[in-house]
DNA sequence: CGAGTGGTTGACTTACATCAATTCCCGTGG
DNA sequence: CCACGGGAATTGATGTAAGTCAACCACTCG
């Protein structure tokens, strides 16, 4: 199956038991896995769990002793400093694997705080250890995981660091458009945009009243729309020319 | 033995052939291993590599199919927007490893570069699976380390996005003060600081002459010295409240 | 001694932040 | 049906932190 035929139910209900019955696991997004290894991922796993939107999955400077496999929804990683302003760390999407990060956690770590109404399948951190040694295949492919995030974190890094407003705005569209399509969230060319403008600012370090207006300005321009949390690219090319980022031929991820 | 009592030698000439007589081991600032994963680290490890200052270790843009440990020196990691705008990620000194994000890598990658005379331990990038299948606990270790780089590189984000000059400046100057003594390279109260200012202002996603101009206010206000390429802390807990960042206390990590 | 590199400083400009309204939207309850 | 309230988006006016430009200085190296 290509990816393009492939539609994610937007919001499965729930990570199923038997992870046999996974759904996400359709999808061509993922890497096929072994019997063997799928029992063992059954194994390590330990129930799922719901997170209504706006509401933590991780509290940030409180060490988690559970790990998750972002099934549904959107989420996303920050770390607020002490007078509360907010950066955004990067976005999660379903699939992605959630508090590698904390291993050996030492205190200060990040929050994970769920966007849309979230599902998530819960394993128990110490038994990561255990699943690296008798599956090391899955200990390979979660290295493989928090490399890709460390990437997406260095990106996310040049931009806050040396793009400029206009750009930040294109680059943020642009991942966050490109991430859903592969996820198979795209419907009619629109995809779900669950962030308010105080989520993006966050997100690309700058004030909520200058994002606003960079915002209106690309949408003036034509480059996307951006209505009733939806999100459609008119220019992907403009924008990604624009924000100087392009994102890399699909290829599809483990999935744990 | 306690760290404060161990002095790693600033330029250990190279890398030597067995890792049984690693100098970089004896140091409390990593953990022991087995004398089997040792073995495993040895036949994992395919000799050693010199850098000059100001060479790179892995080019940009191009994908390396090498892996390495940093023996000795100081380097960095960056990107560079198709403008030249250059963002600097995260620093290096000896005991990391390098190249674990290149890993699958698609082609947009980052550079690393060497700030000073550099001694690393080489690796093939083939043999990284099979690291991970025969010796799962260096897999996790790996893992490890790669989830430690991530933090810090999300410790950066939250610099550029949300920290002022006088903050960034200040955090960036603790941080690396501390990684230096932690790994063993303080003399009398000094580390070597092998950047200029450029450096200093592609890491805090500054301008060159802001990042002059701040750094003499902080230098003026007689919170830390800075001075023929070594660096000296004078007002550490000044330091660390101005910047709102305060290091976690010591923990021996991996080294592979 | 001249060239090159890196640091320092002042004058000026600008991109973004801050402040303060106003409007839009939507749910709630009289 | 409509008044009301609250959160988010929008916009204009004004302030300021940081960028840019252009010198000049201090070293080092050949």
């Amino acid at each position: 199956m290509k990816l393009e035929d492939y539609s994610a139910p937007v919001y499965p209900p729930h990570c199923p038991h038997p992870c046999e019955s996974c759904e996400l696991r359709g999808s061509p997004a993922f890497n096929p896995v072994s019997l063997d290894e799928l029992r063992a991922i059954q194994s390590f796993r330990d129930g799922s769990r719901v997170v209504e939107a706006g509401r933590p999955v991780i509290e940030e400077h409180r060490a988690s002793s559970q790990l998750f496999t972002l099934y549904s929804g959107w989420a996303f990683r920050f770390k607020t400093l002490s007078d509360g302003r907010r950066q955004i760390l990067s976005f999660l999407l379903p699939g992605d694997f959630i508090g590698v990060q904390d291993e050996f956690s030492d205190g200060r770590t990040h929050g994970v705080e769920a966007a849309t109404l979230v599902t998530l399948c819960v394993f128990p951190r110490d038994k990561l250890w255990p699943l690296f040694r008798s599956q090391p295949r899955l200990g390979y492919d979660i290295t493989w995981l928090a490399a890709r995030e460390e990437k997406m974190v260095d990106d996310n890094l040049v931009t806050t660091g040396r793009r400029n407003a206009m750009e930040r705005v294109a680059m943020l569209l642009m991942h966050l458009y490109r991430r859903a399509q592969r996820a198979g969230l795209e419907r009619d060319g629109w995809v779900e945009f669950p962030f308010n403008q105080q989520h993006i600012a966050d997100a690309i370090g700058l004030s909520l009243v200058h994002t606003n207006k960079t915002l209106r300005r690309l949408q003036r321009l034509g480059l996307h729309k951006l209505d009733g949390g939806w999100l459609r690219i008119l220019e992907p090319k403009a924008l990604e020319t624009l924000g100087d980022y392009f994102e890399r031929p699909f290829r599809p991820t483990p999935l744990i």
